[in-house]
DNA sequence: ACTTTTTTGTACCATTTCGCATTTAATTCC
DNA sequence: GGAATTAAATGCGAAATGGTACAAAAAAGT
């Protein structure tokens, strides 16, 4: 379970805590919970597999109300790709801000990572970044450019970590750490493939390890 | 173009050079040629989203032609996958095996896998196996292990390499033959996973050479 | 010439797919 | 209680999909 509350834990505007009076008639279902199903049904088996039928059966939504809630199907997509970005990000970012050994927040985020890619009621569902990019990235460039940001998001998160590693001497005068990152977003991406090849757990754990141990000694 | 010439190289039965002389309509299509355009657009567009009309515009032949010459289309698709590997290993093979330093022989695979990943009329293609793995992988058993086949080989390809540098001195005492192994691969998978994000070639370069550093440098 | 064999080409079928138009239901405002 | 508003539910429809039946065609064997 990555997902967090949807509660907006902004300090301002007090008001509006369960029931601003809306004029019509109430809606059945909680739009957050109904996008984390469709998220579910997309990271299982993506895009073009994934039928309206199958997202109205996990939502509890009929199609039209679909339609009303989130556009069409290219738009869900997108929505549940935004949606899973910002959980992944919150599971991280703590992580990565973190005031603790190079090789700490490593493991940790490996560790998160790996919680994420191995979690589903009916097997691993891998990242969903790396998922899409398979798949839609090439031929849709709205989506194309979200995995790209997606991607350099990572690629920043592990430099920004590997630099001030390098400034408090954890590692060697010679480490690039902008060549690091790329191999420490390389074995998310290893991991996140793998995952979906149904690769256990202590095999990704194996691979985790034996690249932590190359990056906090390298060069 | 990866594709190699289908001649079987096999010095035995000198025979059946062009006519074997078959009893009824000659086909109008080339089997290999046929089987090469469609892994062309499963590799753009993935299993689902690639119909058999697609198909047989591509390859020229009409459904039941199709579905005569390679079965359904799951059976097109495995047999394009093995084609695809079949085709990669071939272009690897040689440099795997290759009397040459570390360095010289993992920029050279990477040279190819980056030939192989951005070629495509209609844009980048990246690697079938990742793209497999990030779709049917995880809900079609045989699918699966076909993809975790392709990534074990290549794990063990970069394996012998590292082993083999290490006993000739290229590598410290201390380097883990599979870990940097595993690197390797992650480095293939980052790059293939980008491709597809249309990433441009340059940079894709130079994330290769940075992993290429470390990894000749490592421990 | 005619039979046999293999492949092609047309046409079809049942299902699924996405999207929407229309009706019905539940709620607030007056 | 009635009008207005918002959403749910039903269901239609046109297109696409995977797959196949069946007839016509092109070759070899006799």
């Amino acid at each position: 379970m990555v997902q967090k509350s949807r509660k907006p834990p902004s300090a301002a505007k007090i008001e509006a805590p369960v029931a601003p009076k809306r004029r019509g008639r109430p809606r059945a279902y909680e739009p957050d919970v109904a996008l984390g199903k469709a998220l579910d049904l997309f990271r299982r088996d993506g895009f073009a597999a994934t039928s309206l039928d199958d997202l109205s059966a996990a939502t509890g939504m009929n199609r039209p109300s679909l339609y009303g809630a989130f556009g069409d199907k290219r738009e869900l997509y997108i929505k549940s790709y935004q949606r899973y970005r910002d959980d992944a990000r919150a599971a991280m970012v703590d992580i990565f801000r973190a005031d603790a050994p190079l090789r700490e927040r490593l493991e940790r985020i490996y560790r998160i990572a790996l919680d994420i890619y191995l979690s589903g009621e009916s097997g691993p569902r891998g990242c969903f970044t790396v998922m899409t990019a398979a798949s839609e990235a090439v031929s849709d460039p709205g989506i194309r450019s979200m995995v790209v940001e997606g991607l350099t998001e990572l690629d920043k998160a592990f430099g920004i970590c590997f630099r001030d590693a390098k400034e408090r001497g954890e590692l060697p005068e010679g480490a690039d750490p902008a060549a690091l990152a790329h191999l420490a977003s390389a074995t998310i991406h290893t991991i996140a493939i793998r995952a979906r090849a149904r690769v256990p757990r202590r095999e990704l754990e194996a691979i985790v390890k034996g690249a932590v141990d190359v990056l906090c000694a390298a060069k």
